[in-house]
DNA sequence: TCCTCACGGGG
DNA sequence: GTGTACGTGAGGA
């Protein structure tokens, strides 16, 4: 029997090899079986093998045997492995950890790889594979055949059933009262207070709609392991498989450190047949979306439910793990070596890091603004750096043939070009847009952490001079950058990592740019972009003393309007939504100015605004829910030594028997006395008079500040100016008259 | 003034 | 099944 569909998920059994589900083009989806022995190796002192090799016949069901040289990346020449061929995938991982605990001091190789990794090395596949197979009547598998690639732009889509579950409320702020589940134009509300008519209904709505895809909302922490212990406790079978006779894969919870800080991941349930994504315990779900999940699977070759919760170091080394395989290279065991503290002279020499030049302070205009498009991806690629290279000589160019890291990264990054170009030529309404953009944020993620992943010990293909070289030719890069600018008579106001700001005089359209960003590209062998014209930019001093210039703390607007922000309130997650909108409305008020002549009315303008939101904020008209602000926690509560005010409302909840983990986020609101915060997620919501206004107000006029500072308005001028007192205003008079006069804006 | 804690980045 | 390091800034003793 022959059928066209796409892959939708994998997964072991005990007897039958690996278990494929597949959705056919005529509709139905098809459970196919195939027998898949996998092999993994064992390196070290022939004794030591000998005695493997011994304790392995001894074993009840004897995995074949045989002896082979291979290739280690980090080792010149070939390596002699012990290869041990187990028949069954499924028993594999338990061999390998009783072997581990007898024969510690082996190397091992190819030992501790995802199932749908090796069989995408072996057989091309990858989730949402477009294949043809043929199978028995029975499922066996006989031919697989895959027809699309990952790198397609536009493959055909796979026509995914999606349930959408979710309860009427955030179950961790009130007790929900009812769950809705949505299957295209079918609408259902079940009730939690009676559990049989709830399982019933749910059982035929799965039986009815035979779903794809479980989509839920607190589906991992909640819903599912409450749904499950219904079942067990009515005695009612509940079909969230398809795989039948198999239960649900619980992962458990855990805190852990990524990106310089903790990251919360609660408990996972996997199902076997169909997929499962909790949108608020997916990873990235905020950024993507289903489409980038489903871009993720099906590049980094991870199973849906995997990728969608994984990090995307996950990802990239799997990738990496793919290229691995599929040239013949052995994929080293996970080294779990603990992280070392490093010495003063090891951080010397390795952390160097992106350049940064400090910015010239102040109101600019006509800025134009040049990127290096990923640049470290860009770097590693075109200069070939990878663990088993030869250190680069040259920036952008290498003599050597791609090593395993540039390997994998080109074709990722060929297809965001591709993308990116395709953009420009789409028509503002055009479907493929938005895909385009969760594809793209895919992407990014990947290409991002591929450059830390080079660095990290825990990598399987790390190695940390090759991530000094990356950082060293970027270095270079943006030094070459800047000399070209300042050759062709640019003044470079401020430069980061991978970008600088540049202004000459009479250029302010983009082809004035264009003879520089060429000369950039080839002196540098890498792919820049100008990223726009700013009408105007401002890089803000520091907080602490104004004369300082600080890094990447900046604003401006570009001349489609647009705006682009770094380091104020508005893009910290910390900050109240109330403060946030304000500041950005504020923004958008200066945005609206066409030309420097028209800033003086419209800073004025954002003055009015403020006023009015402080008026707002005095009267209570400010909604409550936008005045809540989430701390997230870096530590046990027991390990705070001096209690922050995230802190001080998980001692709130924990008094309620709520716990939460490091990484988490608490919500908060300031209150007036002590404590001086109220935990959102207590039971009751706190009068708006017990709200600490004043301090609202004070964080308010900070924020307001930053935007209005580079306008010649400190915090102490803006708040004299928005108050409402007589006697104050008359301050205001001579306070500004006593130090500077409010900048007059010179056309350029 | 010093210490602790939290955040950003990429687009 | 997990890039690191660093600088800025806020709050409180």
């Amino acid at each position: 029997m022959q059928t066209t569909g796409w892959l939708l998920d994998l997964h072991d059994h005990p007897h039958q090899g690996v278990v494929l589900w597949l959705m056919a083009e005529d509709g139905r989806r098809l459970r196919l079986h195939q027998p898949f022995p996998v092999t993994f190796y064992a390196a070290g002192a022939d004794s030591r093998l000998q005695a493997l090799e011994e304790f392995l016949r001894a074993q009840p069901h004897t995995p074949a045997l045989t002896y082979q040289e291979r290739r280690d990346l980090f080792r010149p020449g070939l390596v002699s492995v012990l290869a041990i061929h187990v028949a069954q995938a499924a028993s594999q991982p338990a061999l390998f950890r009783r072997i581990l605990q007898v024969f510690p001091e082996l190397d091992y190789y190819d030992a501790d790889l995802h199932l749908a990794l090796r069989y995408a090395a072996l057989h091309g596949t990858f989730p949402m594979a477009h294949c043809r197979v043929v199978s028995t009547e029975d499922g066996l598998l006989q031919s697989l055949q895959v027809l699309d690639s990952p790198w397609e732009l536009d493959p055909p889509a796979p026509p995914l059933r999606i349930l959408n579950l979710r309860p009427d409320c955030d179950p961790q702020h009130a007790q929900p009262t009812y769950i809705s589940a949505v299957y295209e134009k079918h609408e259902y509300h079940l009730s939690l207070n009676e559990e049989r008519p709830l399982l019933v209904n749910l059982r035929a709505i799965l039986q009815r709609h035979d779903p794809d895809l479980l989509l839920t909302a607190y589906g991992d922490t909640w819903l599912l392991p409450l749904l499950i212990k219904m079942a067990a406790r009515q005695r009612l079978p509940l079909p969230l498989n398809r795989e039948a006779g198999r239960g649900v894969l619980y992962k458990k919870e855990g805190s852990y450190f990524s990106y310089g800080q903790i990251i919360y991941r609660g408990q996972q349930v996997h199902l076997f047949g169909r997929c499962h994504i909790d949108g608020h315990n997916a990873m990235m779900w905020q950024e993507y979306d289903l489409q980038g999940a489903l871009e993720t699977a099906r590049i980094t070759g991870l199973p849906l439910q995997v990728a969608v919760r994984t990090s995307p170091g996950t990802g990239i080394s799997s990738m990496q793990i793919l290229t691995a395989l599929r040239n013949g290279i052995l994929v080293p065991w996970r080294k779990q070596q603990p992280e070392q503290p490093k010495t003063a002279l090891d951080l010397l020499r390795y952390d160097q890091g992106g350049l940064v030049y400090q910015p010239i302070t102040g109101l600019h205009f006509n800025v134009g603004m040049i990127d290096f498009i990923s640049m470290y991806p860009s770097i590693m690629v075109k200069c070939n750096i990878s663990p088993e290279t030869p250190r680069p000589a040259e920036l952008g160019r290498s003599p050597y043939p791609p090593g395993l890291v540039p390997q994998t990264l080109a074709p990722l990054l060929q297809k965001r070009v591709a993308l990116k170009q395709r953009a420009l030529t789409l028509p503002r309404w055009d479907p493929r847009r938005r895909r385009d953009k969760s594809l793209s944020a895919a992407h990014k993620w990947l290409l991002v952490t591929c450059f830390g992943y080079l660095g990290y010990k825990n990598a399987r293909f790390g190695r940390i001079e090759a991530h000094e070289a990356v950082t060293t030719w970027g270095r270079e890069a943006l030094l070459r950058a800047k000399e070209a600018a300042e050759d062709l008579g640019f003044t470079v106001l401020h430069m980061y990592v991978d970008g600088l700001w540049v202004k000459k005089e009479g250029c302010n359209q983009v082809p004035h740019f264009r003879p520089l960003l060429e000369e950039i590209a080839l002196r540098t062998n890498l792919p820049v972009t100008l990223d726009g014209i700013f009408r105007w930019v401002a890089f803000l001093p520091s907080r602490v003393d104004e004369r300082l210039p600080v890094p990447n703390r900046y604003f401006g607007v570009f001349q489609d309007g647009t705006t682009k922000v770094r380091g104020i309130e508005l893009r910290r997650r910390d900050s109240a939504p109330f403060i946030t909108r304000v500041q950005t409305e504020m923004l958008a008020c200066l945005a609206r100015a066409e030309h420097a002549d028209q800033l003086t009315a419209c800073v004025e303008q954002a003055v009015d605004l403020l006023r009015c939101r402080l008026r707002d904020l005095r009267e209570g008209r400010v909604p409550i829910e936008d005045l809540v602000v989430g701390k997230k926690l870096s530590k046990e509560l027991a390990g705070y030594r001096v209690p922050s005010h995230g802190a001080l409302a998980v001692y709130q909840l924990a008094a309620q028997g709520k716990s939460l983990r490091p990484g988490q986020r608490v919500r908060l609101l300031y209150t007036r006395g002590q404590p001086r915060v109220h935990a959102w997620d207590l039971p009751e919501i706190p009068p708006w008079d017990a709200l600490d206004t004043d301090y609202y107000r004070t964080l308010l006029l900070r924020a307001a500040a930053a935007i209005l500072q580079p306008f010649g308005m400190d915090e102490r001028t803006l708040e004299i100016k928005v108050s409402e007192d007589l006697g104050q205003q008359l301050q205001l008079l001579n306070y500004v008259t006593a130090c500077k006069p409010l900048i007059k804006f010179e056309p350029p």
